[in-house]
DNA sequence: CTGAAAGCGCTTACAG
DNA sequence: CTGAAAGCGCTTACAG
């Protein structure tokens, strides 16, 4: 493997004017230029990226924390990797499998220089671990779960655009709304978000707020989904829609009501959350919140390409003071699980 | 941040002293150990894996190389960053959007010693490449498109499973068996091996080949799958059965054969390829080819890291030899729309 | 069991 | 427009 020196005997110049060319600096005679590029051509060289990394202090890689690189964060993901290249970033995923402990292993290996900087969905940490979260990197977090944290923040509307759904369904003339979401707890999560937001379209609509009709799943799978359907109709719950927390659990809600043969949207309606890739063609297709992916991406990469120049300039990491909370927008679709 | 030097100083031992007591080494005595470990801690060292890297000559991250990060190669990459943590490597994704031109970019930049190895999704480049692939670091390709080239390859039983899944078809009654497939080229890709399955299983059961059945749609997405059902029925085509090279293009068939009334199992048998994850919680839910996706990535990861030990110890990468041809196994997944 | 020193391959003030 | 040299932070033969 040739390196800069090799290169430099060959066109007969120093390494720094080497080093010169590679970087398209400025102040080097075509004629150097050339002979550089031949010489640098004829050995194939290419450049050691970890010696560079070494010297710069950056790596031009930004990790990406996410539970998996399924479903909804493939999607995300996939819309996070298109806009770092905007800003000439990598992006390396790490996988936390939804565990609070891979989330804080994330953010202390980091810390070893390997990204310039960190988004991390927090699924498993909770408010508890805010201190955690001031790391000297640049970190932006994407989820719920931890608000008024010290650091930059990129968030969906959770209960707002949850109330629209269940207000929706209502409109709709459902009088029984059921619910089918995760655990619900006391942290800011997804479920109890949406929970929450389902709670004040009720009142908002002057409905009952009925305990039963809230399902609360171990985990939002699609299994889960199918086998809890079955069993609110087998238990003779009275309901006649259900807002699924999100798309993946409303794939199963669907499949049990066809099991248990109630038709949708006849006699129940379902609604979803997230407008996953499938959910335009299921039978019958499925009415969904849909938050601005992209946007979202594209804001978390802004606010951590923004904190990595930042940093690079001051040499520090600054918490607190300027952080920045973005709160996406979304709409609802509407399709035929809601009647369309 | 503090370096190994700062460390050094805090405990009073040298430097080498500190980098034994990082990377586990016997040789320190327990008192020496401890000392080191709390100045460590006490100065919050971190060790800088930029430098590391440099030193050692490899970085302990893999790439891999995918059109996208979503849905089946979601699937397999999750597999792949979950074998590649047992051999202790880190995996860093690029997408390559399917094209031909990103897939070549990914082997030059690789070549930056920025990954040990790269795992190679190849859906663009053709066997017209081979050639490109002779890099002078280890690579495992894992698809279809490139055989015999001078690396490992993982690739699925495509024109077994194929065949499976049309006798699946023929035996469930289907005497029209129509294909859905992406272009069909002279190279060695998905849709043209999944064809070839298809074509032989109709010769073995001495069924005619109609041209007409062979409906290639431009991509395999979902809409495509659903509008191209819609058309076939409107055009009147005669079929009682579709093989669809995806699962991912049979979800949008099943969604266009409701679209037009068609009733799937009774009048129309669908089969799909991949078994990915909603094939199971779909209405009517998805007859599929289940491939092994765990084990492929296993032993693409297998492979791979082999490799990267060997070209470790011989300070050279070689070629051609001993390379291998790892094919997975399949089972066909029999749901109902097929008639289960 | 521990240390002094070289060197991995770059980039970058500093000179000229 | 170009060069000599220092230094990024590690690891590792080589000594003792």
């Amino acid at each position: 493997m040739a390196t800069i020196q090799d290169v430099a005997k060959a066109a007969g110049v120093s390494a720094m004017t080497v080093s010169n060319v590679i970087n398209d600096h400025p102040n080097v005679r075509t004629a150097t230029r050339e002979k550089v590029l031949a010489a640098m051509a004829r050995l194939d060289y290419r450049v050691n990226v970890a010696a560079r990394n070494l010297r710069k202090g950056r790596t031009g890689t930004i990790g990406l924390a996410v539970p998996e690189v399924n479903g909804y964060y493939g999607r995300l993901a996939t819309a996070i990797i298109a806009a770092a290249e905007r800003h000439g970033l990598r992006v390396s995923i790490e996988q936390t499998g939804a565990s609070r402990e891979n989330e804080l292993d994330v953010l202390s290996m980091s810390r070893n220089r390997l990204y310039d900087g960190l988004i991390l969905s927090t699924v498993g940490m909770g408010s508890a671990d805010v201190e955690l979260l001031k790391v000297d990197y640049p970190v932006v977090i994407l989820g719920e779960r931890i608000f008024g944290g010290p650091v930059d923040h990129v968030a969906m509307p959770n209960v707002e655009a949850s109330h629209a759904a269940t207000r929706h369904l209502i409109e709709r003339g459902c009088r029984r709304i059921a619910l089918v979401c995760g655990p619900l707890t006391d942290e800011v999560d997804v479920s109890s978000l949406r929970f929450t937001g389902y709670r004040q379209a009720l009142l908002s609509a002057g409905q009952p707020q009925d305990p039963e009709l809230v399902q609360s799943v171990e985990r939002l799978t699609m299994r889960a989904g199918a086998l809890r359907a079955r069993q609110m109709v087998e238990n003779g719950l009275d309901f006649d829609g259900v807002f699924c927390v999100t798309d993946t659990v409303a794939v199963g809600v669907l499949r049990g009501l066809a099991d248990a043969g109630v038709p949708v949207p006849e006699r129940v309606k379902v609604i979803g959350f997230d407008n996953i890739e499938e959910s335009e063609f299921l039978v019958p297709s499925l009415s969904t919140i849909d938050p601005d992916h992209d946007m979202m991406a594209q804001r978390a990469v802004d606010l951590l390409a923004g904190r990595i120049e930042r940093s690079e300039r001051n040499g520090r990491t600054e918490h607190g003071a300027d952080r920045e909370e973005f709160v996406s927008s979304y709409s609802v679709v509407i399709r035929e699980s809601t009647g369309s």
